[in-house]
RNA sequence: UGGGGUGUCGCCAAGUGGUAAGGCACAAGGUUUUGAUCCUUGCAUGCGUUGGUUCGAAUCCAGCCACCCCAGCCA
């Protein structure tokens, strides 16, 4: 199959959502002129996850799949938790996703000037006013969640003197907290978010982006809906907590002048109808067994039950990354767990199966024993050196071959040998026979022990006639890996496994710190890989019958190579 | 107890009045020089629940139940 007839496959098999009915049926009416124009919004106040990656790949596919644009925007209106180091983390991630945004970076801030103005309009008609209440009295103001709110005692000041308060906040007049800029809308509305909500705050702060320009910041309701108008976005998705904005979002656009957003938005030159664009939500992504809490993952960090924030078992983008996860298993992911409604919690089993697939397909193979046992095998002289040709894939050809040293003596995993073998054991006895990966049927003569009684080395004679054909006479069904003792490379492994031993370290009444896997990482110190792993161009790696891993690019050394356990292979011994 | 949502197989998830897709997981076979991959087969007389409308309901209507979100000058 070639590259464009799977291409075509996957559009045709592309799952049907509630997102994709909606586009359609808009593309049909003809409602934003044919365009589909997405966002993916983050606040630059934290590193991306596997939550994130959700958004990133829904908003960015839809783009893709419709032929639309899709913007990256930093909504950066809290500049009291953004920082310049996320923004950065956040466009690494997102290319290393493969992922390209359309034009230029956007910035929330960016829009700070027209904001201003839109808020002076919205207090020209008489649809904003400068409040003097302290945070604490405009809550008390608010009412609660079955009782009404109470009018602000601002709330009928003039347009004359909400337009001279408002620009004497901008001006830097008043400390923070001493006046906020806000909706008058309903202060008895049902929904809390449309009971005069703050549209500015006065905060002395410096922003990453604009410096020390502002020192009144707009809130994220005020902003989002706006900047999603400037930009020309005609799908603005976003998750299920944001349902209950959905009201004020659409209220802030349709109080504003159509015609001014349009002179102010991409759009402006276009011969494009200018359409308001609308929020849609949907169910964040949860895994279980996984924690992505902000608060919880710093903690982590801090408290070193992780070594960073990209340690491989953390649910980070960079962690993942590190793991050695690729960026196709987990567009691959999200797009399999579908888009819905419906909070759910996805089986971190569906994120190991899109890891496996990827990995099965493109990952070259070789060979690395984890508990070496020493092997001799007998019937090669001292100094024999046999190169033997192996393909880098069962099935892919284009992978190539390698070359891997056999010697008179190999080291093989303890574990496929058993002097008193359970039923169903099919690796080496003693007596028994087993086929060498890629190379020959080896019978085990000679146990040797040392005093405590532990099986030290293994003396096995070498069935010359097996090279690349099967034994005569007799079925040899074993087959086990095994690594040249002289010329394979000393490594350390790093067999990683899930951080949490139950389902739900999140939940309610939950420490996570008494849900961790105490086994969730397991360092190995004398593995052995063959040679030609370490002149390979993939960092990826099937080590055969151990699972996939791959280099790990922080601690690898020239003369020590580290790789980490990505994922196990499925096994379905259940000896094992 | 106000408002907004959601309930389809162990886990995701299609379905939009015509008689329950698909994936993961699981199970059983087959192929295999990876106990991998691959292939075949099985896996909801049932769609939160109770009624109603209809020739016919997961889909429409009503009631009930469960769970989630909202009272930041966070996003």
């Amino acid at each position: 199959m070639t590259a464009s007839d799977s291409d075509t496959k996957q559009q045709a098999t592309a799952p049907s959502n509630f997102i994709r009915n909606m586009i359609n049926q808009d593309l049909e009416s003809g409602k934003h002129g044919g365009r589909v124009h997405t966002r993916f919004p983050p606040e630059p106040n934290g590193y991306l996850h596997i939550g994130h990656a959700k958004s990133i790949c829904l908003n960015f596919s839809l783009a893709q799949e419709y032929q639309g644009q899709c913007n990256l925007r930093f909504d950066d209106t809290n500049p009291a938790k953004e920082s310049q180091e996320f923004v950065d983390s956040i466009k690494d991630n997102i290319r290393w996703l493969g992922f390209s945004w359309s034009g230029e970076v956007r910035y929330s801030s960016s829009y700070f000037d027209a904001l201003y103005d839109f808020a002076v309009q919205l207090i020209n008609s008489g649809k904003a006013y400068v409040c003097s209440l302290s945070a604490e009295q405009a809550r008390e103001f608010r009412g609660t969640l079955t009782e009404p709110g109470k009018n602000s005692p601002d709330r009928d000041r003039t347009i004359a003197e909400n337009l001279d308060l408002f620009a004497r906040m901008k001006a830097g007049e008043f400390p923070d907290g001493a006046y906020s800029l806000r909706a008058k809308i309903d202060m008895a509305s049902p929904n809390i978010n449309m009971r005069d909500p703050v549209l500015y705050r006065i905060r002395h702060i410096h922003h990453h982006q604009t410096g020390d320009k502002w020192c009144i910041y707009p809130t994220y309701d005020y902003t989002h809906c706006i900047s999603d108008a400037i930009e020309g976005i005609t799908h603005s998705l976003c998750t299920l907590e944001f349902e209950d904005h959905r009201p004020l979002y659409d209220w802030i656009l349709h109080n504003l002048e159509l015609s001014s957003l349009r002179a102010v938005s991409d759009l402006a030159d276009s011969q494009y109808d200018y359409v308001l664009p609308e929020q849609t939500e949907f169910a964040k992504l949860k895994l279980n067994y996984t924690v992505v809490g902000k608060r919880t993952l710093r903690e982590m960090v801090e408290e070193g039950i992780v070594d960073g924030w990209d340690d491989p078992r953390m649910p980070t983008l960079a962690g993942m990354r590190r793991r050695g996860f690729t960026p196709a298993s987990i567009r691959n992911f999200c797009e399999s767990v579908g888009v819905a409604r419906a909070e759910s919690v996805v089986d971190l089993g569906m994120l190991e199966h899109a890891i496996r697939d990827d990995l099965d397909k493109h990952a070259p193979r070789a060979m690395c024993v984890l508990n070496p046992l020493k092997v001799t095998l007998t019937t090669f002289a001292e100094d024999h050196l046999e190169e033997l040709t192996m393909s880098n894939h069962p099935k892919e050809e284009s992978l190539g071959e390698r070359t891997v040293p056999l010697t008179r003596e190999i080291v093989i995993d303890r574990s496929d040998f058993e002097e008193v073998p359970p039923p169903g054991f099919k690796r080496l006895t003693a007596g028994g026979e087993v086929r060498l990966r890629g190379a020959y049927v080896i019978r085990c003569d000679e146990v040797i022990k040392d005093a405590s009684g532990e099986v030290t080395e293994l003396l096995c004679s070498v069935d010359l006639d097996t090279l690349g054909k099967k034994p005569e006479g007799r079925k040899v069904k074993g087959v086990i890996h095994w690594v040249s003792a002289s010329q394979g490379v000393a490594a350390q492994v790093r067999l990683y496994d899930r951080l949490f031993s139950v389902e739900k370290p999140e939940g309610k009444d939950v420490d996570y710190r008494e849900c961790l896997n105490p086994d969730s990482l397991q360092l190995l110190e004398n593995c052995v890989v063959e040679p030609a792993v370490l002149k390979s161009a993939s960092s990826n790696f099937q080590f055969e019958r151990e699972g996939y891993f791959c280099f790990d690019a922080v601690d690898s050394t020239a003369e020590r190579p580290v790789f980490n356990r990505t994922i196990t292979l499925r096994d379905s011994w259940s000896g094992n």
